[in-house]
DNA sequence: TTACTTGTGTAATAATATAACGCCAAAGTT
DNA sequence: AACTTTGGCGTTATATTATTACACAAGTAA
């Protein structure tokens, strides 16, 4: 799996979205990106829904659960690679997203294992980043 | 932290939540077990969701993001003990809860040399496990 | 007594997500 | 060309998940 190949060819929609995660820096909701966009033309949920349904399996965006929110790989021009965790700062709301590799092979050996076919992972740690811990 | 320790006092719909958790033997969403519980007088969200946060809390009751659905603990008993993870079948709906300390460790070693301060991991799996994988 | 805390009940609403419909354009046939 | 398939799109309505706000009751600490 190439971790920086060329973007699929986006829609008008799909690219919209998708750079309105980019701008952010961070996360954002589906209805916060519909508000960015209504300006945009967008009018309905669905339209950001459907967009980020294919960003997410494109590779491109991340859903973070424990948020229900949706942020840009942090990879420029990333079209897909493995599992990614994320730290999130409950303070600031920083997200920082890394690879942690042994980790996910380790949980990947209990599934086996188990005869337990994995097929998403999801990893994301809640605290307070170290900007946020400092400043008190 | 004692794995089995006894329960803390549980007040009366507390206690009817985790039972019908417990009762569930898997995952139940908020407005599930606000339905199976109209019976016992519940009739609000809040009832339900008040009682679920005092039972996380408690490390009786875990959360699943990535369903939106709350499990009772698979510790018989159990008061609160250290960071689980689960592995949640999307055929049959079935979720093992067991405890990854080795990758728990790794990624504690992330977030300190970080400077992050954990309060909370989130480790789900999602996949097919292996008696729907044999059945197909 | 007062004040404070915790749990409760209720109504209303907010926030997140999907179903169901029909339209259109591109691409691949026959 | 006509036909079909596919994917994306727009819209309305609705479903699902979660919280805000307010009032009350019981316990307990001062």
């Amino acid at each position: 799996m190439t971790a920086h190949a060329s973007h699929p060819e986006l829609t008008k929609n799909q690219a919209l979205v998708f750079g309105s995660l980019s701008d952010a820096g961070g996360p954002l909701t589906a209805y916060a990106i519909l508000d960015l966009l209504r300006e945009n033309g967008f009018r309905a949920p669905l339209q950001v829904y459907r967009a980020l349904d294919k960003l997410v399996e494109y590779g491109m965006v991340h859903r973070l659960e424990s948020l229900n929110a949706f942020v840009a790989c942090s990879h420029k021009g990333c079209s897909g690679h493995g599992t990614a965790a994320f730290a999130i700062c409950e303070k600031c709301g920083d997200v920082r997203e890394f690879t942690p590799d042994e980790a996910i092979s380790l949980l990947r050996n209990w599934t086996e294992s188990r005869g337990f076919q994995l097929s998403r992972t999801t990893i994301e740690l809640r605290g307070t980043c170290k900007n946020c811990s400092v400043a008190n």
